[in-house]
DNA sequence: TATCCAAGGTAAGTT
DNA sequence: AACTTACCTTGGATA
């Protein structure tokens, strides 16, 4: 086992590793003491995350640990993480920089310095996409608890450091499961979705990294070619997987934002409203202050701000 | 202990 | 294109 530090003073603006792995954006990143989501005064800020790196990122199925402590990164590893946890933390963004590009407002202003550190995630694709597919009508620490399951039924094991963790199923893998054992994971309406999703990757038909590379609202169409994925889940994959910074998911939370703070905002339809809000929230990194909102109404309720 | 309700929406059908 | 409606499941709230 391999472990390393990194230090915090050496990233731009900083991490803070729990409210960027509990703010909701993702479900790829486990907390080994079971507790993620728990809000009932366990002791938190210190945990070790875990994650099973796919082998399109790298090479092997491959454990990571990590957790913050006195103002550094520990992981450990088979191999050295460094690497892959500044990718998939997106630990090179400059936060100081884009709060600067962000616009001169009281409620992303209050957002942004209430979670110093708090940073965007760049998750596997796949299953960003087949999470946010469940994240439907659901609660976030279910969302948590549906993507463990399948993990567990349908995912391929991986020994580490004498335990036993299980990778997100491939397309192939989640694919092979019937609907009824993706119902048996409480995916509820979602297995059917979740089945042709899943079918549509493993055989080759989409790909959701072919959106890479398109125009935003493009790149937006063509995940919604996937079965249960509409507008919001599309902003969703295009943000916290594909790196997508301008895109702004509308949620129910920032649904509300946009009621009580930017009410000119509304614009009726999904994609008129986007674009007004999108342009409210600064153009290219309204990504950014979608989640530190998002994540400080979750925190606060809606009234505040 | 029951019952009710809302939860990071989407697909399909109707106007 | 805009507007309804149904949809699985479950934890937490209310009676």
């Amino acid at each position: 086992m391999e472990t390393g530090t990194i230090e915090v003073d050496s990233l731009a603006g900083g991490v803070d590793l729990q409210a960027t792995l509990e703010s909701g954006q993702s479900c790829f990143w486990d907390r080994a003491d079971g507790r993620m989501y728990d809000e009932s005064g366990v002791a938190r800020g210190s945990a070790w995350y875990t994650a099973v790196l796919p082998p399109d990122l790298a090479g092997d199925d491959e454990v990571v640990r990590v957790r913050q402590t006195d103002g550094r990164l520990e992981w450990e590893s088979s191999t050295d993480a460094t690497d892959h946890l500044t990718h998939l933390l997106r630990l090179d963004d400059d936060l100081p920089a884009i709060q600067r590009e962000l616009p001169d407002d009281p409620l992303i202003e209050t957002a942004f310095d209430a979670y110093d550190g708090l940073r965007i995630v760049r998750d596997p694709p796949f299953p960003t996409l087949i999470t946010f597919i469940c994240s439907a009508q659901m609660r976030v620490k279910r969302i948590h608890t549906m993507q463990r399951t399948m993990a567990r039924r349908f995912g391929t094991a991986i020994e580490f450091d004498g335990e036993t963790y299980h990778a997100f199923p491939t397309p192939d893998q989640l694919a092979a499961a019937t609907v009824d054992e993706l119902r048996d994971c409480s995916l509820g309406y979602r297995a059917p979705y979740v089945a042709e999703s899943a079918r549509l990757v493993a055989d080759g038909e989409l790909d959701p990294t072919d959106a890479r590379g398109r125009e935003y609202e493009a790149a937006r169409e063509f995940l919604k070619g996937f079965m249960g994925v509409g507008d919001k889940v599309a902003d969703c994959i295009l943000l916290f997987s594909l790196g997508y910074l301008e895109a702004v998911p509308l949620d129910t939370w920032i649904q509300t934002a946009i009621a009580e703070h930017y009410p000119d905002c509304d614009r009726g339809s999904y994609t008129e409203t986007s674009r007004a809000i999108r342009e409210a929230f600064g153009g290219q990194y309204a990504g950014y202050a979608q989640t530190h909102v998002f994540h400080y109404l979750r925190a606060n309720g809606p009234d505040l701000g």
